[in-house]
DNA sequence: CAAATATAATAGTATTACTATTAAAATACG
DNA sequence: CGTATTTTAATAGTAATACTATTATATTTG
């Protein structure tokens, strides 16, 4: 997988951004110090002035690449589910039988990121986003209108390939893309009570228990 | 159980608020219009400058209530937890056998609510507010402080108490509060998501569709 | 090299999320 | 009943936020 993402660039829809930060150095380390910055402090307490200082630059220029936090959020957020719908492409081509595609997928979709495969982003930190602050991103007042625009559709089109998944090994069963949501917003959920209302998990018992308990889940609920 | 409920007032965490808002006209004015208020503009354009209008009261006497909006929307979820907790007991107790009681736990967190059953408090709305805003209560950097003064303690009463029924049903079974708040921040999602992402679900294919995948899923998982 | 574009710096605005102070109204209690 | 206490309302003020607008200076491109 590393020979090939170096060569990669995701197509995040145009309306997000109002200067693709993926265009010029500046727009680059803009999404790499945000990416630090949101984890650190928190999406509420992050501002552009404050990444404008960190970056050696100014408020202004970070407007010239989103025209909100906001945009900015549903920007990473785009990429991370471009850059899962890569890995889930990329783990479950050709891979036969059905249930064990379908095994590889609820491992993306649950697995812990430990490593930084390619480019100027930190998918290790960007996880950790992704788990504590993207719901703020989808519930808002705007979600009917950033939906039309597109702003989910990645997300939307990750879940209808694992639904698609689910539908090879039981064409029959009934909830196929309310499983796979259930399972993906699930696991986020665990990896953050874990560290923060442990009482409400049990990974204490063992390493690699989200991978497992939802794997189990999925496999018996399809049956 | 409506003839209980106006005799039963919540034994809500004194830390959360300031002063009471029950033992005041006042204080559950701005309980009963916050709730209206932050389902109708969302949490974020809420604030306490509008709810003081809104009363025909100011923004400093709401101060004397809820040290910030934060403690406010802690206290509405508490205040919910409360009267599922509730609600759960009064479902389960004398139930036999255990899978029957489990059923009616699972009912009791997944599915919706329709009428309000008593006091200033209008539980319809409320729920829209959990499932719309509640993430935003425990996704803070305070997280940890606030957990440490037991803000989310009902929340997580309720979820060992149905984690035990669980284990009546299978005492082996590994994986009991993952399973049960897995249930409830899923039933959470599915009921936004049918209003607003609706390709995450399946909901269109009937009414009760939330309650039975959930019932089929945890009955299948800890067998 | 001129023109176009990108960046940086500065200033300004409405709003937010509060704190502080004071006065008036309601209530409690001896 | 009257005074003390508490509650509420009104006003003012503050630092920070989430922007917009303007201009000057770099940098890139044709």
């Amino acid at each position: 997988m590393e020979h090939l993402l170096p060569f990669v660039k995701f197509g995040i829809n145009e309306k997000i951004y109002v200067k693709d930060p993926e265009s010029s150095d500046l727009g680059r380390r803009i999404v790499e110090e945000s990416i630090s910055m949101i984890d650190e402090m928190g999406f509420e307490r992050f501002t552009f002035k404050k990444l404008g200082a960190k970056i050696g630059s100014n408020e202004s220029s970070v407007y010239r690449y989103f025209e909100s936090k906001h945009a900015l959020l549903v920007y990473l957020i785009n990429w991370y589910w471009s850059w899962v719908e890569y890995k889930l492409v990329f783990a479950t081509t050709n891979v036969t039988p059905a249930e064990l595609k379908l095994t590889h997928a609820i491992k993306i979709l649950t697995q812990e990121i430990e490593d930084n495969t390619f480019s100027f982003i930190n998918e290790v930190v960007l996880k950790k986003i992704i788990v504590s602050e993207s719901s703020k991103a989808y519930h808002t007042k705007d979600i009917d209108d950033e939906n039309e625009k597109g702003f989910y559709k990645i997300y939307k089109r990750v879940v209808q390939r694992v639904s698609d998944m689910v539908l090879e090994v039981n064409p029959s069963f009934e909830f196929p893309h309310m499983l796979v949501s259930t399972v993906i917003e699930g696991a986020h959920h665990q990896r953050y009570f874990s560290q923060h209302l442990p009482s409400l998990t049990d990974v204490s018992k063992g390493k690699n228990n989200i991978i497992r308990f939802y794997t189990d889940l999925v496999l018996k609920t399809i049956k």
